[in-house]
DNA sequence: CTGAAAGCGCTTACAG
DNA sequence: CTGAAAGCGCTTACAG
């Protein structure tokens, strides 16, 4: 900087005036230091001005994902990872991707945030039994979920419709004549699973049916153990809702290799729409949950909060997808 | 700081050193500072820090992707982007996602390694024809590939051995007694595309048959297309590598809509080993690549190169996984 | 082993 | 509209 001033005869403010596009420059010099600078290949220093701002123009995404990588071996998470990204640069800012699993990375989280690294965070995919939001909302900065968090009140949220989501889901199922309907849950510590599977529930309470649950973890695996348990419990299960589509990809294979055909002996729908649901064998049937549209909410959120200080959360609506499965 | 130094009644330099753990000081000084960053929650400013010290630790993933998004549907890219920052945490580096695809994007991650943001950059699936590897080379800062790049001699970079993999998939059709084998490509841009197709050929040739090829980009739907126009352009076609197992899923449905058999009609190999392989119907026989180690060696090699100020390129091996589409 | 001082490279009132 | 000066919050020779 200190070169560009010397080079374009002027003083270093000027040169900082130019360069942050103040209107308050006269032509003459913008046009000689625009000259300067090109010659020079001269980039600000982007800790300086960190410093003397006290802004980064950074925003962090904060993945929770367990050490077994449950969350980041998921489609969404690529999608709103990507999305969120894309939309952040549109909006000027750089993005850092920070993982936190373990307890020690917990803690470097909130020690990065406190150094003043970035000016915002989206939270992605946080567990009810995560206490890293609770941690992060006291460093008073803004912060927004990627998701409801199990705690209310802590930071402002998109979901989309996850209880309408899935009742859409189980009444498909009901509609079609199924008479024993199951459901493959995901893990109960996170709101979405909970909420899918109050809904599903609530679904089937209204038509006297009881409800057949098995439990997963959001994984293929975990669906294809899960179908497995089901197969074992009640033989007569004639549909399975999979409170994801990655479930359900599991239960379709253990379907196929159980020898049941699908939809004539067992309908499966999933929940997403991944790309994943159009290649299987029968294609899925499922639930859209825009997730692209709700990481460009997201970060829209934040932005709003970063500017009014305040935010509401959102709910984005999901659609039903008939394919081949169900 | 200047409220921790009051607060232990000591300088701010021995504040410092205590942070930052040099061993030269008394350890009561050493107790009194950290009861007062305890008691004051102080934790050091990272922009001024930066500043004086030249440093940020921060490496930057760069991830070249057309707007369309091909790369970062690629389940390949979460593994990349989740095992490498796990890496690069566990090297106490902080990580920074950059994605870079349009061209203003590309002027824009320039800047931001010219403004020092970085200490390093990793660099994820160019394509031969991105400009960005030459432009960032010229930065001067330690960059490393993850993936060969087509212009040789820019940076050190890590890769699979897709000549090899590309080899035992050929061959194990051929083994089978397959007579009409086909490929699938990926876009020739790429030199991962480029090596697998190199591969098919050369082993092709050397059983006097011809080679069938059908282009796709790594998705699935290139792969359900490539396979639709290989059954028309042969109908006797009886194997297809398809060079990666996205196109190879794609590549299962045109087959199933078709009516073909797999693996009995037509068999199917796909290369990457993602974990969609194991659930497709039939579960797909592929080519390993060892996604996480590469992104564990491509971190390393940036790691040393950082250190040592050179580096040396690396090529991992693959393995031939069998399972039912061939 | 410790402290006073300089300085990292910018931005921003302030005076002119 | 422009420049000299102060200051952002640290680290690091340097002297003691």
């Amino acid at each position: 900087m200190h070169a560009v001033a010397a080079r374009a005869g002027v003083s270093k403010s000027s040169v900082s005036r130019v360069i942050n596009g103040e209107p308050t420059v006269a032509p003459a010099i913008r046009e000689i230091v625009m000259a300067a600078v090109a010659e020079l290949g001269y980039v600000p220093n982007g800790a300086a001005r960190n410093l003397v701002t006290q802004r980064t123009n950074t925003i962090a995404i904060i993945v929770s994902d367990p050490p077994a990588g449950l969350v980041s071996d998921d489609p969404m998470f690529a999608m709103v990872v990507r999305a969120a990204s894309r939309e952040l640069e549109r909006a000027g800012k750089q993005v850092s991707l920070v993982l936190a699993g373990s307890d020690e990375s917990r803690l470097r989280v909130e020690q990065y945030l406190a150094a003043g690294h970035v000016d915002g965070a989206i939270l992605v995919s946080m567990d009810g039994a995560d206490p890293l939001p609770a941690v992060l909302s006291r460093t008073g900065l803004p912060i927004v979920s990627h998701g409801r968090l199990a705690t209310p009140g802590l930071m402002p949220w998109v979901d989309n419709d996850n209880h309408a989501g899935a009742t859409q889901a189980v009444q498909h199922l009901l509609d079609q004549g199924r008479r024993r309907i199951a459901t493959i849950s995901g893990p109960l510590d996170m709101t979405a699973a909970q909420e899918r599977l109050a809904a599903y529930r609530d679904t089937l309470k209204d038509t006297g049916r009881r409800s057949i649950i098995a439990l997963g973890d959001f994984t293929r695996i975990s669906g294809a153990d899960a179908m497995r348990q089901l197969l074992e419990d009640d033989p007569e299960v004639d549909a399975v809702f999979a409170a994801n589509d990655l479930m359900a990809i599991g239960a379709l294979r253990t379907l196929r290799e159980a020898g049941r055909r699908v939809p004539d002996d067992v309908a499966v729908i999933g929940f997403d729409d991944i790309e994943a649901a159009l290649y299987t064998a029968p294609a899925l049937t499922t639930i859209r949950s825009p997730m692209t549209d709700q990481a460009v909410h997201t970060v829209q959120l934040l932005l709003t909060l970063l500017t009014t200080g305040t935010a509401t959360p959102v709910t984005l609506p999901t659609e039903l997808i008939i394919r081949e499965s169900a």
